[in-house]
DNA sequence: CCCTTATTTCTATATATCTAGAACTATCGC
DNA sequence: GCGATAGTTCTAGATATATAGAAATAAGGG
């Protein structure tokens, strides 16, 4: 991976509200979460949450897809993987991922 | 691991600059890396570097050691193991930590 | 079409961050 | 003590972020 984007999904994971909205997500799993659903786990405003779920998402962090009128988000396990892979190897030693890597 | 210090921790790897930074020391290992030395690796003027090391410091993913006239700097294995861990955690799957755990 | 629900985009403001020069502090060797 | 070397702290300006209300857009139902 590259520092540029491990240091911007950093940034992302780096504010408390977006740590909240991320690690909701990934508890949510596969099914994901409309967005009302999350803002009313992370009690903000619709436009903040909104504006945090961009960051996110522009990192590749969390998809949304919609579903008729509700926007469901997800997290995006491949790219926590990544980056904790990135995070792992900084020191030249290793992480053994198990079977089921992860997300968080 | 608490949300904040994570959160806290995260924002400070989530700036290119810090991010090289810690990078530069997890390589070093254990003996570390005087400032000097990380400013020539590094390539940014001294007060910035100075304020960066502060705020890796304070998230406790850095810690320095004074060797007569040169500080030392250290990446804080621990930490950044407790903050993979917290990450990993995050949908409550788990990942196998090595026998030696790591850094990044 | 119009209404309702869901969510985003726009806008403004307050606050925090980044950068880097200049001045200051610490430690050693003489 | 002096001077040199190593870093930090002070300071300030430019830029970016966070927050949240208000207005706009999207989708479905009647």
């Amino acid at each position: 991976m590259e520092l540029e984007l491990a240091a911007r999904q950093l940034e992302a994971l780096g504010n408390l509200t977006r740590l909240r909205v991320y690690r909701t997500l990934a508890r949510a799993g596969r099914d994901g979460l409309p967005v009302g659903a999350l803002q009313q786990r992370i009690d903000v405003p619709a436009s903040t949450l909104s504006h945090h779920l961009h960051r996110l998402i522009q990192t590749g962090l969390v998809a949304q897809e919609r579903q008729a009128t509700t926007l469901v988000c997800r997290a995006v396990d491949p790219a926590m993987n990544a980056l904790i892979g990135f995070l792992a190897e900084g020191g030249h030693r290793k992480w053994s991922a198990g079977p089921g890597s992860v997300s968080a």
